[in-house]
RNA sequence: GGGCCGAUAGAUCAGCGGUAGAUCGCCUGCUUUGCAAGCAGGAGGGCUCGGGUUCAAAUCCCGAUCGGUCCA
């Protein structure tokens, strides 16, 4: 990118008399209206001066924030900006993140990559955002948060419709900052800074007051392309057609800025801390030194602890304040109090969106900070549970928390306990395990942590207790469990790559055609394409469709159908040449079948949300001929009475005769009406959602092909529930014609059983039990009765030359036997004569070895062992060819102890 | 989706080729005004299931099932 003076030489800088600097700490060019300023306003450079000293005239909540923000950019006349409600802070819209992470988020890729228009534009909006990036340095550095607001007015630049660009933003951000907040012109910085992420570049300035960073503004006219002819650090671009405006502006950044408090968490939080330290053992500390934690976290980059608590000792040392053991925990106390207000605000709005804890993905992020508080509330002794703080919490930010659902809450949070303290109890007795002359290896604390979830903190506490001494975990330990680990590649499947060629889904104008003719357009390979097809490519679940075309009077079968862009590409056994004209006939009960299951599959999946609760969400999905399966988000275990009335319920809607019903919405009307529910099957990359309704049930952006009417799914049958992972249920079931051969099955099983068992089918469980039970009883006889031989057997030795001779025929329960001989202390020997070999035990009792003698004196007589293995004190030699056991006796007499 | 662990008495776990064990809990008795505790005795096991290796498998190998956990 070059880095010209003219990206931001714009009227609004030049106009207001703004001058270009370079930063002499950072070297980065910054605009200021300060003609004695020097640095750029990063706090690297110059650190915080705002702490104790706001700039903005009065102190702000964060509702009056956000409200001064919004009504600001919605209220001007210069512009008026549309004002959005916020997204969910679970992006359902798109697949490849797991949290909204910035306002843009809720735009990307469909908006900005030009396929669907904005809300909006222009548009302002506050958008909760969570990171959990630096969730080890919340409460810490006086600044980090896993949740904010982000303030935005973005705009949609188009080739035909221009909105704005960077002059008038920065006159915006300018404009709010210097009318509303009433901040001195002097002390606002522009700082320029390259931009990229998520495959977008551009230029943008970061925003800064008295050190703080406020805003950032982003002028992104860049996409990733290999041929593009702009290079940012060795990454190729081009210019988009569509420029966009994406402005993040910090509320809590905002109303710490207009509080001055020592740290951001006394700003925002501090309804929520009083609560906490009321009820605790956490106190509050001295403002000075916490503002000097903050003051010094902002220039310590990247953050070290030692370096940071250095700092704080020599200043409260030269203010003649101790620094001690008792300071250090009450320290720990409060940042635990800090990571409590923020963990529970982002709890809340992960609860909202129903986010269920698991050992995966963002339920996993979920299940952290739980546990984090859970933790945090145990250390600082909390007199109540972490429901109540939540409670206390979706109190003091009900504005921007959609719901509190209590019953969903209250479960998860049950559940989690539980779990939490099962893992702490056993915790113990694992780390024990692994320490070894007061010593835990790194290779043990990676296995603790991977194998058996022990966070490196609990490792070094219980280290603590058990030898007293102080594990040291080095700080790049997740680092290393990273590196630890092979990078597990997928095969990338080789892409085909075909010719863009539109094919009319002819399915989709109505599912009954099964007969058509076509051109083929294309041809290559045993691989068509045509101007229309009623075949249906793999697609949302739904497998393609099989059947054959007729050419020439042949019969061509279809193998596999794909779709590449518009094309749909046949598979097929032979070759037909290119601007042939077929028929093409789809084989009806394949598809009939596979129409059945995924009507069937939405409507399991309303029947169970309603049945459940409204954390149901589809997490996966596959149908098949035989069978299919839908993964739902549930956080508890699908029990036999569940099965049962989800199956009622399904029958009931398939009695009522529910109309299944396919409708094509615009994007922005289908979010409106029906919510980010469309989703749940997956993201369409379209203009337009195709929108599946059952009546009164379920509605979901869907691609495939379905009933008119649930009756024609005539019944539903589940096969079988598991936990697929944490929080989430595997259902797998079968409907209509598939039902009916599963229950015929089922019925065939029980019908052999019944023969088999001869009795009546519902008495087959209890005959089994009688069965089982029986021979249970019959080995334990048999066991003592074992015994009782092994016992005679003991008893009534041959003595032969001082050894205890054993001469048996095809004893099975051999093991009783050699462990029995083993206890005395004494010579024996067991010959044990089977059907087609000899086998010789030697048990040598304490002190003797006769073994070796005995071996070659047996050799001697001719007799080769065919093999001899020694343990124990036992040495057991296998002799497949001999008749007489005669010759082994006789050399047993003649052997020499 | 990939990796690593695990499944043994009611609970927590030990055993890791040779008769199925410990602690807590349970039952009975003794001691005690009673409780807690102590002493003595006792009951309680398809060693998750299915194959394989071996003279011999709870133990080793391969599957299946269920569970835990870390990383995408």
């Amino acid at each position: 990118m070059d880095y010209m003076p003219e990206e931001f030489d714009i009227d609004f800088f030049r106009d207001t008399g703004f001058m270009r600097k370079q930063c002499i700490s950072c070297s980065s060019y910054f605009w200021t209206l300060d003609s004695e300023k020097k640095t750029c306003g990063d706090p690297a450079c110059e650190s915080y001066s705002f702490i104790g000293n706001s700039p903005v005239y009065r102190k702000y909540t964060i509702d009056e924030m956000r409200e001064e923000f919004i009504k600001f950019f919605q209220n001007d006349s210069e512009f008026r900006h549309k004002f959005i409600p916020a997204y969910p802070v679970v992006p359902r819209w798109r697949d490849d993140v797991l949290l909204v992470n910035a306002s843009i988020y809720d735009f990307q890729p469909q908006v900005t990559s030009g396929l669907v228009p904005p809300p909006g534009n222009p548009i302002v909006m506050s958008q909760p955002s969570i990171r959990m990036l630096d969730l080890d340095l919340v409460g810490k550095t006086g600044r980090h948060l896993t949740t904010f607001e982000m303030l935005c007015h973005d705009a949609f630049n188009y080739e035909d419709k221009f909105v704005y660009w960077k002059n008038e933003t920065i006159r915006y951000s300018f404009r709010f900052l210097t009318e509303r907040l009433k901040v001195d012109k002097n002390l606002i910085t522009y700082k320029e800074k390259p931009w990229f992420g998520g495959g977008n570049a551009g230029n943008a300035v970061e925003v800064f007051v008295r050190g703080l960073e406020v805003a950032t503004l982003v002028f992104m006219d860049l996409k990733e392309d290999p041929n593009g002819d702009v290079e940012i650090e060795g990454t190729k671009y081009s210019h988009m057609p569509l420029r966009v405006v994406d402005t993040g502006y910090g509320l809590e950044r905002l109303v710490w800025l207009s509080a001055a408090t020592s740290t951001i968490y006394d700003a925002i939080y501090d309804k929520t801390i009083n609560f906490l330290i009321e009820n605790s053992k956490a106190k509050k500390i001295n403002d000075k030194i916490m503002a000097k934690i903050s003051e010094i976290s902002a220039v310590i980059d990247p953050y070290s602890e030692e370096k940071v608590m250095n700092e704080v000792k020599k200043f409260m040392e030269s203010k003649k304040m101790e620094y001690n053991e008792d300071f250090i925990k009450q320290l720990k106390f409060l940042r635990e109090v800090y990571s409590l207000a923020d963990h529970t605000k982002t709890l809340l709005l992960m609860f909202s969106d129903y986010v269920i804890p698991s050992n995966v993905k963002v339920g996993y992020l979920a299940r952290t900070l739980i546990r984090r508080s859970f933790r945090f509330i145990d250390d600082i002794g909390f007199k109540y549970d972490l429901e109540k703080l939540l409670e206390f919490q979706y109190g003091e930010f009900k504005n921007i928390i959609p719901r509190f659902d209590e019953k969903f809450i209250s479960d998860i949070i049950k559940i989690e306990r539980e779990k939490y303290n099962a893992v702490n109890q056993s915790s113990f007795n694992i780390v024990k395990k692994f320490i070894k002359d007061d010593d835990l290896p790194l290779d043990s604390i990676i296995r603790l942590y991977e194998s058996y979830g022990i966070n490196e903190d609990l490792i070094s506490d219980i280290y603590h207790q058990i030898t007293g001494k102080t594990l040291i975990i080095p700080d790049n330990f997740h680092e290393l469990i990273i590196k630890n680990k092979e990078i597990g590649r997928k095969e990338t499947k080789k892409q085909l790559t075909f010719p863009d060629i539109k094919t009319r889904p002819l399915y989709y104008d109505n599912t009954k055609i099964l007969e058509f003719t076509a051109n083929v357009l294309y041809s290559c390979d045993k691989k068509i394409i045509l101007n229309q097809t009623a075949f249906y490519p793999e697609g949302g679940g739904q497998p393609y469709d099989l059947g054959y075309f007729i050419y020439n009077g042949k019969r061509i079968n279809v193998l596999n159908v794909q779709k590449y862009g518009d094309s749909i590409v046949h598979f097929l056994d032979s070759d037909i040449p290119e601007h042939s004209r077929i028929k093409g006939v789809v084989d009806y009960n394949r598809r009939h079948q596979l129409m059945i299951h995924h009507s069937a599959t939405h409507l399991l999946l309303g029947v169970m949300r309603s049945y459940f609760g409204d954390h149901v969400w589809q997490s996966g999905v596959k149908k098949d001929v035989n069978e299919s399966r839908l993964d739902i988000t549930h956080y508890k275990k699908i029990t036999e009475e569940d099965i049962k009335n989800i199956e009622d319920l399904c029958f009931r809607a398939i009695e009522d005769g529910k109309t299944i019903r396919v409708t094509n919405e615009k994007w922005n009307t289908a979010l409106d009406k029906y919510g980010f529910r469309l989703f749940e099957g997956g993201v369409p990359v379209s203009k337009t959602i195709r929108v599946v309704t059952i009546q009164d049930i379920d509605s979901e952006g869907c691609g495939g092909t379905h009933l008119d009417n649930t009756s024609e799914i005539h019944f539903i049958k589940i096969i079988k529930t598991e936990t697929l992972q944490e929080g989430i249920q595997r259902v797998t079931f079968a409907a209509g014609p598939a039902a009916l051969r599963y229950v015929q099955k089922l019925y065939n099983i029980i019908k052999a059983e019944q023969e088999y068992m001869r009795v009546d089918e519902d008495k087959i469980a209890d005959q089994s039990k009688k069965y089982i039970e029986e021979l249970i009883s019959l080995r334990k006889t048999y066991d003592d009765q074992s015994r009782e031989i092994t016992k005679n057997i003991i008893n009534n030795p041959e003595k032969i030359n001082n050894i205890n001779v054993y001469n048996i025929e095809n004893y099975t329960n051999i093991k009783l036997l050699i462990s029995a001989l083993q206890k005395f202390n004494q010579e024996s020997i067991v010959i044990n004569r089977l059907q087609n070999e000899v086998i010789i035990y030697i048990i040598s009792g304490q002190a003797s070895s006769i073994t070796d003698s005995l071996i070659s004196l047996i050799k001697n007589n001719g007799i080769e062992p065919d093999r001899v293995t020694k343990s124990h004190g036992i040495c057991i030699m296998n002799v497949n060819n001999i008749k007489n056991t005669d010759i082994l006796l006789d050399s047993i007499k003649k052997v020499k102890s």
